[in-house]
DNA sequence: ATGGCTACGCTTCGTAGA
């Protein structure tokens, strides 16, 4: 079973792209993010025509989430438990599209578009570190009541985790750049480590080292990219991977999305 | 020269992405 992840960044911008993609790759789950359309404006046949079902979760032009899978897609959940809205100050605090998750063939998949920070000062980077925090906890439950869950945390985490998982990290630091900071990284790692041990199946079977490259300053063309789309794994899940991907011949070319999309094959 | 792009909408600029 093949399950990707690929943040698109508009749907319908990106409809022709994704129908060829799936019709190539033929993946069994394809977990979107930034499909920058409503439940009303989601064009669903494009993946009904290629013979997958799939939910959506999107509320206004900016964020939305969705799952489209082969292999059955049970249980949707709009938003994880403890996940927080963005309040603005002075006023009430909106929940964002940002988080759907489905069971496909056994396997819980998240399909997660994690906050961009904006800034280091920016209110929004503690919205960022306290939505990892709550989506942390609700993990923590998930993995508790089943140790041997099948789980799969996939998307676009907005962090880099590693130096060399950003072109120059020099740049970064020089310019107080979000996705390398110490509390997102540690937000991050925190995934991997005790107790929830959480594991990225797809750094150490792809050379590729990066999953975004910025449309601005000929980025692509110079492979001045970042890696911040990860699949994570619960261990019992990670034990099953055979292979993984990032497919980046999906960035080439007029139309792309500035993501591309990563892959994973379990037995 | 410190820029360069893409997408959205009650669009012709402001907001957002990272």
């Amino acid at each position: 079973m093949k399950i990707a992840t690929w943040n698109v960044n508009s749907i319908r911008a990106r409809a022709d792209r994704i129908e060829d993609w799936l019709d190539k790759t033929e993946v069994d789950v394809l977990a979107l993010q930034e499909t920058k359309a409503t439940d009303e404006t989601f064009p669903y046949e494009i993946f009904e025509y290629s013979g997958y079902e799939v939910a959506h979760f999107g509320i206004s032009q900016w964020n939305g989430v969705a799952i489209a899978s082969r292999v059955g897609l049970e249980d949707v959940e709009r938003t994880f438990p403890s996940q927080p809205p963005f309040g603005k100050p002075g006023e009430e605090p909106v929940q964002e599209a940002r988080a759907i998750g489905a069971t496909c063939n056994g396997v819980r998949v998240w399909s997660l578009y994690v906050p961009n920070g904006r800034g280091i000062e920016d209110p929004h980077m503690s919205y960022k570190l306290d939505w990892l925090s709550a989506l942390h906890k609700d993990t923590s439950g998930w993995l508790k009541a089943d140790p041997g869950a099948q789980l799969a945390l996939v998307g676009d985490w907005n962090i880099a985790p590693l130096d060399q998982d950003v072109w120059d990290i020099d740049f970064f630091r020089e310019n107080q750049m979000t996705h390398v900071t110490a509390p997102e990284r540690a937000a991050f790692n925190a995934f991997l480590e005790e107790p929830l041990n959480l594991v990225d199946a797809v750094r150490p079977l792809t050379d590729e080292p990066y999953t975004y490259w910025d449309y601005t300053k000929g980025r692509f063309s110079k492979n001045e990219g970042m890696r911040i789309d990860f699949q994570l794994l619960s261990p019992a899940l990670a034990q099953r991977v055979v292979a993984a991907q990032i497919d980046r011949e999906e960035r080439e070319g007029a139309g792309a999305s500035d993501h591309t999309p990563v892959i994973i094959e379990i037995a």
